[in-house]
DNA sequence: ATAGAGCTTGCATACGTATTCAACTCAATG
DNA sequence: CATTGAGTTGAATACGTATGCAAGCTCTAT
């Protein structure tokens, strides 16, 4: 079977008690510093780990994070929206940063997750990345919080949920993308993107492309908003059903999964990207620098969002104050705009 | 702080021993029905979660799997292959559906990730998905296995390798792609990606590819082959570079990423897929489906292949007989052929 | 010589659970 | 009535570590 070294062999080895053996293994100053050294060279050669069951049992925290990823229930099992792809990777860097380990788990809807991870002791805090709403989660989040749960979750403040939150000023980014087409010149534009309590995120995105037409004493056309989930499939329906009876100058789509979808559709009339139309998305996805033409979007800091995510969630495990962070986003300019 | 509520608690309110509330908590026959329910159901008032290290002490398991990505050296923080966030969807699902958790991790060549997550008991085995070669890794493999850790990778198998390994089967993939561009009429070739140690998938694929033209009595030029790693940046110059000099019939991109860029290349010379040149990828990733036009391309199951690891994973723990494993590719295509 | 301080070590115990073993109850059987 | 056995429960213990406490040692100052 496995070895099962443990800290009474390097004990009986080194000729010390297994007390002398974990404090010299956790470099306590209390142990001379030559008997520390001969520990950890035993240690090294039984190769020897110390058992986390033990020791976290021990010290009543588990040094661990989970993940928890709500499933998007558009997506099959194999496709995640991109954008989780890298806040997974930079959320596991920032653990590992930290000296944590990473938990990582799919949920959805029905399941038992609330404080599962937390509660028995598998991990010390949990950080919730959710598409769309919480609203449905809301009893679960309340339960999280009376059972005082660490938890953080990524999305804008929302006063009406229980618990902070760490997110990307949508409307923002949505005012600053559809700012720029406006300073190129369009006029009339369409907006690709959900519009609806259940995805916030592109509720802000349109708010704040609102925001901008209006500054600018345009109205904003509502019929030349067509709601689409985010992918390229749905990005290609809603702008086939406008071009049916519009041609905007420009579309903004409230992602790049759709504006993807868009470019093809717009193609497809045999109309020209951003020649004849032009088209923004939204996320920065890696494939968007590769679309033809290579897209203008809004690109949300997912490293630095991470690390926010990680490292204020360890604060409120530490019981440091901490409170919601709105993160400015970038625009990124490439040719589908003109 | 938060609810420390232990078994002894639940014990106390029902009025029975410790042990008899362990066993009830595990739906042991030993004890009766009617307590069984009643200290459920107190459990359940409590909000009690069995504490997992003491737990899992006592057992002396984990009921965790570790997922270890070895890190592309090529790619940046926030851009992770899709075709592995694929298999990390799939793999969280077969784990959930084992009862098992998962804990995730990226490693690098100079970490100390080998049997560390084992050996401190924080996982019951490993699955190790990597890309390229593992020769590099190959000292830390044996160290693996001589510690007699479970742990199984993902790729071909390898004799030279130890451990047992469930890859997809890139040189029937390769042969399988190449083949059809063969029936269609397709006459001169030319493949983009790395043909070399570092790489075996795509080397693999590239092995598929020459048979199946060498079968046909036509010679694999050599002059066409051209070395690129796995991004649309590349597959972008490697195509460019070809085109620059030759003109073939059909270019074979090892991966969706090369390929796309590929299209790029070709189309920036005023020549149009597939119509002058035929372009294939390879790994079906979300966006081929959507690209212009939709790619030809070879998927791995990615499902299964989730599955099949965690499955074996399982079953060498439990110390069952497993081997080594070679899944089948499928051809998918679509409009980049013809 | 001795007291005290500072450094180093060991003893004993707790963390919360799962499980072995013994014990106890009760009904059925001879 | 004694015996057996099934069914149910509890006492005791081990899992491997970290740490409070006490004790030993060395060395200096008196």
């Amino acid at each position: 079977m496995k070895s099962v070294v443990t800290s009474f062999d390097i004990a009986y080895k080194a000729g010390v008690s297994q007390s002398t053996v974990s404090r010299a293994l956790s470099d306590s100053p209390l142990v001379n510093k030559k008997t520390r050294d001969r520990i950890k060279q035993i240690a090294s050669e039984l190769n020897y780990k110390v058992d986390k069951n033990a020791s976290n049992l021990r010290k009543q925290q588990s040094k661990t994070l989970a993940l928890l990823f709500f499933e998007d229930p558009t997506s099959d099992d194999s496709s995640i929206n991109p954008f989780f792809i890298s806040m997974l990777g930079s959320i596991t860097k920032a653990t590992a940063a930290q000296g944590y380990d990473l938990l990582v788990s799919f949920q959805n809807l029905k399941d038992d997750w609330h404080a599962l991870y937390e509660d028995s002791h598998k991990a010390d805090g949990l950080i919730l990345l959710g598409y769309g709403s919480y609203t449905d989660y809301e009893h679960k989040l309340s339960q999280l919080e009376s059972q005082q749960t660490h938890f953080l979750r990524w999305g804008a403040p929302d006063v009406n949920h229980p618990g902070v939150s760490i997110g990307s000023d949508n409307v923002l980014g949505g005012y600053q993308i559809t700012q720029h087409l406006l300073n190129k010149g369009y006029k009339t534009f369409a907006f690709v993107g959900e519009v609806n309590a259940s995805a916030p995120e592109l509720k802000a995105r349109f708010d704040g492309y609102s925001q901008a037409i209006q500054e600018q004493g345009l109205n904003v056309d509502i019929m030349l908003q067509v709601d689409a989930i985010s992918t390229e499939l749905e990005g290609y329906h809603a702008t086939s059903h406008i071009l049916d009876s519009q041609k905007p100058d420009a579309i903004v789509c409230a992602s790049d999964l759709m504006a993807i979808g868009a470019i093809r559709a717009v193609r497809e009339r045999g109309l020209k990207v951003p020649d004849d139309i032009a088209i923004v998305g939204y996320d920065n996805i890696p494939v968007s620098a590769f679309s033809t033409p290579p897209l203008t979007t809004v690109q949300q800091n997912t490293l630095l969002a991470g690390k926010l995510l990680v490292d204020n969630l360890l604060k409120l495990i530490n019981k440091e104050p901490i409170s919601d962070i709105l993160m400015p986003p970038e625009l990124i300019i490439r040719e589908s705009c003109g």
